[in-house]
This record gives structure tokens, C-alpha cells and sequence, in this order.
DNA sequence: GACATTGATAGCTATCAGCTATTGTACCGC
DNA sequence: GCGGTACAATAGCTGATAGCTATCAATGTC
């Protein structure tokens, strides 16, 4: 039994005339009365009751008329579903991303992506050290926004920066350079600092820390925080101060300000990864849509 | 697209291999390798990604996977359900009734026929009068069990009796005649009778009609009564007495009493009766069971 | 009774599913 | 590096069969 017999029965069962359903399957008429013979006899039973002059169903064939419409209707949506798949318009997007992206690039992203793709089930996935990241990047997640991913290697993944971002000092609002508009860097060498986990090729801690090195300052660290979010927190809380990328600046904390670098310095720069093998459309429509959103980013 | 297709896309799916996904569905490799081509060509994106040494599914290939697995069962299921219909297994039965086959015949049947033909729903609907009978044995019943249907047509229906019955008094046990061991029908001349509607050609009251022309009685009639059950309980209240079919001595209202008929005495015949060019598997089913319950009935 | 309309049959043809043989790559063991 | 092996794709052939035209046989219709 072949989809062709299904059509053929269909166009039998609802015009209930030969001529008139060959017509409409545009085959000859005896061609159609061949292939419903044929069909018939590999189920073994009949499905039509002819007389000269004229066709009905048997219950046979009421049953089978409406099993045979679904089917046909499911496969042509077996094939639109598929299509859609590839189009990149519905499926399945697993988004790695860092706490330092969430507040500012994320939503953004996401909001021009869920309009385009509606159907696309997005689920977002914290990547919190480079034990657990690697294995999600080579396996859960399908593209990553973090920051100097170094540690991943250049021959499995993909990166493109998308946005370089310079640092903030964030303080809280007693302190004493609070009151100045911009501060600089070496007049943090003295003052207890909060930073993530230093982890070398990971987060935008892997910045921070060459900063510290072009400007010969060792910093003293005050607290070590799990997450930049953790990190603003502990800065409202009075533990220190702290340097975070410029877009952690949404995050306005009570009792925290933030004020811009005075002099040269290093960028974070957020970086999309995605697998080189990866052939996913969804993937492909995700970075079409990052780069829309962040023009100009460089690719390597 | 064919059946074909999703049959072999499935195997080479499942086995993620050309040559034994061929061996599988029983055809040579290329051709499996040209069947797969000409689908994703049809469908107009790949399904499939290939390397020289191995074979792994899309995005759009895992999607399509899951659909056609599900086409496929479904396909199956199509023939089956068909098939049931076809063996009178399964599908719909519509038995039309008049009362006075309801307290001993139908249910004896409904148990066997249900025991044999679980999935069969059946419906049962009530048969009153020439005028609805008429209307519903042409289209919505499928097969009914009746007395004296001589009102159809002969062509366009068939009649099998299944059971001759006798015919009993019932009366008030306070009766008279209630201390009799049997009854004459000659003694009923004066008594006041509970019947049926008479309307000539239809249920029990046709015969009895034809019992009271033959013993040349004019009955003296004290009330019509709808439906045998009506009679009955006529009786029970004391408004007279009935000649009923003797299965109908099963309903033991208090207060009513069954005696038998002295001499000779014409039957009541319950028939079974359907249309003449039914070719529902169910129907054809259903009479096999009355038969195998009543053997011996006679046909025209 | 001529004519139109129905589904089935007969016989031809062209397409194409499936075949065998072969090619072109990758990977493996030595 | 070099035969050996495993894989998918290609080339070219063949037979089955889907679909064709012409026709028949039966049944209405005017």
C-alpha cells in the first residue's frame, strides 16, 4: 500500500464516480479503477459496493475513507513540520550563557528572536565555571554567550565577538571616590576588590586580571564571588568595590553606583560560541539574528 | 512522496547505515541511496548529513523520523481498524426492538453477541408503530426483532422467525379464571381485554386478531395500551385481562398471574428483520449469533 | 430505440524501482 | 606509505507496473 492508493480512495470515497475522481487525481479512468482493485485486494477486502451505474461505501470503506484522510493530512504535515525545522522557524534552542550577559544583551536577543521564531522552544542554561561549560558546550547547549572563552578550542567551536564592552567601577555610594565623575585604575591598587572565581580563559575575570597586569598593579581581593550578579551584591553589602563589565551597569542596586574608567583600558568583550559542526537551523537563524542585533561584530 | 519512502527513510534512520538499512527492507543499496535522495529532493532540504564513513540525522531528519514512524503505525492501524469492520468485529449496530421482545430474546442475544463482538457498539432503539418503523428500518436500523412485520416490503427486506410462541393469559390473580389450570380462548368473549394498538401488519396483535377470527369472537375490548408492558400493567391494575406472548410471562408483576391456553391456538413469531441489501459486516455478524441461539428458524 | 453515462477489461508504452558493477573516500593495521 | 576494508554515491541496465487509449457491457434517460 503506498500514500497513492490512500489518495486515489479518497478522491473515490468523496466523489463517488470514477470518471469524475480520476478526474480529479488527474489519472485516466481505468487506471484509477486498476490501482482501487489493487488496493482492495492487498487488504483483502472490499472497501466500495458497485453497481453499473453507481458507487457507495461499504462501512469498510466509511472506516477506512477517514483513516485514510488523517493519514494524508499527516503527512503533509510530517512534511511542514520538517520544513519548518529547516527554515530555522520552530525547534529547539539551548542557550549557554554567563550571569555577566543576562541583564542587558540577553533579553534583547531573545526578544528580536522570539519574535521572528515564535515556535522555536528556547531554553537558556547558566554556564558558571569551565569544568561544567565544556561538557555542556560539547554536548546540551547549541550556542554560548559568554565571555573570553579561551579555554574552548578553535577547532570544534566558532566564536564572534559581538560586543566590546569597557569596565565600570561599581561602588558603594559612601565611598570616598564615589565622588569623583571617573576614576583610575592605579588608585584601586589599594582598595579591597570583589571579583569572580579567577578561572584563566573564562569570564570576564580573564580580563580584569590583564588588566591588573598592564597597569603592574597586584590588586587586593577582598572576597571571591560565584557569579557577576553575586559580585555587585556583596559590593552593595559594603564588602568592597568592584570592576564590572559597563552593561552590569542595569543592575542598580541600592547604596551602589557606578563611574566610568579614567585612561585606557582593556574591553570584556562578549563573545557568541557555537559548535563548528553544528548544522542545526536554529542555531544558524540565532546568529543571524545576533548579528542584526550587534552589527559589526568580528568573526573568527 | 510514498509510503516507500517514509518505509526506507525509517530503516536508514534507525540504522544510521545504507548498506544494512537496505539489507533490511529487502532491496540492494544504491537504490536505497537513490530513494532516499529523490525524497529529500521532493521535500527540498536534506535529512540527512553524510560522510565518506557514516551517517547522522538533521534537525529535520530526527523530526521527520518521529513522523513517519507515527505514519507508519498509523497506516497499519488503518488496515486493522478496517479489518475488524470487515470481519464484523468491530463498527456500529443499530437494532431496532419492540417491547415485547425486550424482557427474555434481546437480552439473551445482546450477551452472546457482545461476548463474540465486544467492540461493536451497539444501539438499541425502540420500534412503536407502522408509521415510525416504516422510517426508521429504511435508514437508521440495521437489523430489528419484531413481531409480524408483514407492513415491509418483501423486497426490500428479509424476514427470518426465530421463535414461535405461545400465547398465555395473563390475569389478576384475584380473577376467576385464575383458579383454572389452563384456559379456553372461547371463555374470553365476554371478558374485558387489554391489547396492543391494533394496527393490522405490526406486533402481536395482528395474531391476536387473527385468533379471535378464527374462534369467530368479538372480543369486548376495555383499553388500549402502548407497548406490551403497558398491557401488562393494565392487567396488574385490574383493568381487565391480555392474551400476551409467553415470554412476556417473565415480567412477574405482582399481582399478575400466567395461564396456559387450552386447545388449539395460532403463534406469535418473533422475526428478525433486515434491509435486503445491507452489506454491514455487523449485521451479517448478528444473524449468524441469533441463528447459533435460535436454530431452526425459518427463512424467506 | 438512440444516446449518454457508468465501471470494467484489454493491450500498449514509458517511467522508474531495483538490480549489478564500479568508483571515490576515508579509515585501519602493518 | 600501502594494501585492505568499509562506506556512500554513481553508472547503466532491466523488468514491473502506473498510466494511457480504445472498447465493452450494463443501465438509465429522452
Amino acid at each position: 500500500m503506498e500514500l497513492r492508493h490512500l489518495r486515489y480512495f479518497v478522491a473515490v470515497a468523496e466523489e463517488l464516480n470514477f470518471a469524475r475522481a480520476a478526474r480529479r487525481v488527474h489519472i485516466a479512468q481505468p487506471s484509477l479503477t486498476k490501482q482501487i482493485q489493487q488496493l482492495e485486494h492487498e487488504l483483502g477486502f472490499p472497501l466500495l459496493y458497485r453497481t453499473k451505474k453507481k458507487v457507495e461505501l461499504l462501512d469498510t470503506g466509511h472506516a477506512f475513507f477517514e483513516e485514510a484522510l488523517r493519514l494524508l493530512r499527516q503527512a503533509e504535515n510530517a512534511i511542514q513540520s520538517a520544513h519548518r525545522i529547516h527554515t530555522g522557524e520552530s525547534g529547539r534552542l539551548v542557550i549557554g550563557f554567563s550571569q555577566s550577559a543576562a541583564p542587558e544583551v540577553l533579553p534583547r536577543i531573545l526578544r528580536r528572536y522570539h519574535a521572528l521564531y515564535p515556535k522555536v522552544v528556547v531554553d537558556l542554561l547558566e554556564i558558571v565555571s569551565i569544568q561544567s561549560g565544556e561538557s555542556l558546550m560539547e554536548s546540551a547547549v547549541s550556542v554560548a554567550l559568554v565571555r573570553s572563552p579561551t579555554f574552548l578550542s578553535r577547532e570544534l567551536f566558532c566564536f564572534e565577538t559581538i560586543q566590546r564592552e569597557r569596565f565600570v567601577l561599581a561602588l558603594p555610594d559612601s565611598h570616598p571616590l564615589a565622588k569623583q565623575k571617573s576614576v583610575r585604575i592605579k588608585t584601586l591598587a589599594s582598595e579591597p576588590l570583589i571579583v569572580p572565581p579567577l578561572q584563566p580563559g573564562w569570564g570576564y575575570a580573564d580580563s580584569l586580571f590583564q588588566i591588573f597586569r598592564d597597569y603592574q598593579i597586584v590588586p587586593s581581593i577582598a572576597q571571591e564571588a560565584l557569579g557577576a550578579l553575586a559580585v555587585v551584591t556583596l559590593v552593595a553589602a559594603g564588602f568592597g568595590i568592584a570592576l564590572v563589565p559597563a552593561s552590569l551597569g542595569h543592575f542598580s542596586l541600592p547604596g551602589v553606583i557606578y563611574r566610568p574608567i579614567k585612561g585606557p583600558c582593556r574591553t570584556s568583550d562578549l563573545t557568541l560560541v557555537w559548535r563548528r559542526d553544528s548544522r542545526a537551523s536554529t542555531v544558524r537563524a540565532f546568529l543571524e539574528v545576533v548579528r542584526e542585533e550587534y552589527k559589526g561584530g568580528s568573526r573568527s
